[in-house]
DNA sequence: ATTACTTAGTGTAAAAAATACACCCTATCT
DNA sequence: AGATAGGGTGTATTTTTTACACTAAGTAAT
């Protein structure tokens, strides 16, 4: 007896949420659509998978096409299928997430292989317009997966530049956190991670008293991940 | 300008792992496939999704018609994309699990609708045979997520019976923890996350002191989800 | 009734981590 | 020289975590 499997017109796509953060404040990458439905809306870079290609794979080459950033390593977060969630038919959509640099990678330039999207734009999570399909939904998966992870690893540093004050990567967690946090109190325990280089540079260009640069610390880091629930001995 | 959405020869499915404990041992239900490809292989319980459900629907069905067990609420926990899979096609799946009380559900009436499957069992995770596909892949994964979870949200309940002592709840976080946890910083712990009634009851049927029996106060639980990083503050 | 056996149940001291809290320092700008 | 703005630092208290070992209670066998 052998199974075959039934041709249905079932299709799945990626959809990506991107965060980075800029002048103060966390943003998301969002494609401006050029195309039905929902043409003109803001949304998540996103689209169908390939025949021939992984999930993974999927979701590195279509943030590139829509958006021009090249390389980004995203986490898959969840999996969207409710039944009406594409106006044109079954589309189930796989989330994927990524936290990233945003200094010099300001300049998107989504590669025009469609005229699916017209541009490609940092949005501030302030200020989020209404999203097409159920990307809202999405979006808000993702902020609640980085804001739970942050919550229990350094992770902060994906966002920031290569080097950064303790002050900035504070605002950072203040931000993604949503709360003021007692600045002593964070650096001894940022410090004390033991995952933060200092070094012998200061901050630049600023009317005030320079602040000393960081540096995170990859090999430390990576030690670091998962604490387990511990009930002693 | 309109989208239309390409007809790919795509599907996908629902795999479900669901755990079990049950004699001290961590189980894992299991079905004896009676269909090519991998034809009386050892596999989790899962199937195709229908054009008109959606993923946790599916996912729910297929866990019904698979192996009997009703009304299993599950949690998603990653999507499966690699592009061969499935020897037959391109079939993504999507992982659900959970995690069960066994006492009661121990009888497995899977309901034939296909013969796709021969029979459903418990499996003890120690003893777990090579399973079809990526099986052992997906598997591996929702182990580590409970295993994962465990250590920040005492869900271990979920798998107990309705009444447990508190010896039965910490081997079972040595099951999953795969450690020796010592009794009285256990009990110190849990005792004080003020999440278990102290029943008037006790253990009946052993051949020593009965242990008194504790029930799981769900309220209290709701309100413990997540701790968050703190910064003092 | 005594005894042997098996698991139940309990407390404390030490160390580590988390918290609350406020002032002086230093670079820059005018 | 003075004003401004953020940089940088310490300590005492509380809470949490950890290490560690014996007695109590019930059952079973004689």
């Amino acid at each position: 007896m052998e199974t075959i499997l039934p041709k249905f017109d079932s299709v799945f796509s990626i959809d990506c949420v991107i965060f980075g953060f800029d002048e103060g404040e966390l943003k998301v990458l969002l494609i401006e659509r050029n195309a039905e439905p929902f043409k003109d809306w803001w949304a998540l870079p996103g689209y169908l998978v390939e025949q021939d290609e992984s999930l993974d794979t999927a979701a590195e080459r279509i943030l590139y096409e829509l958006t021009g950033l090249k390389g980004i390593y995203m986490d898959q977060f969840y999996t969207f299928g409710d039944v009406n969630r594409h106006p044109q038919g079954r589309v189930v959509t796989v989330g994927y997430y990524a936290m990233i640099r945003l200094s010099g990678n300001k300049e998107l330039k989504p590669v025009p292989v469609t005229d699916y999207a017209r541009k490609a734009v940092w949005k501030p999570i302030a200020e989020l317009p209404n999203l097409a399909f159920d990307h809202d939904q999405i979006f808000g998966r993702a902020f609640g997966k980085i804001r739970t992870r942050i919550s229990y690893q350094p992770i902060a540093f994906e966002l920031l530049p290569e080097k950064f004050t303790l002050t900035q990567l504070q605002h950072l967690y203040e931000v993604i956190l949503n709360k003021k946090l007692d600045k002593r109190n964070f650096r001894k325990k940022m410090l004390n991670y033991g995952i933060l280089k200092e070094l012998d540079e200061k901050q630049r260009g600023v009317s005030y008293r320079a602040a000393k640069l960081y540096k995170f610390d990859k090999r430390k880091y990576a030690r670091l991940f998962q604490k387990e629930l511990s009930f002693g001995k």
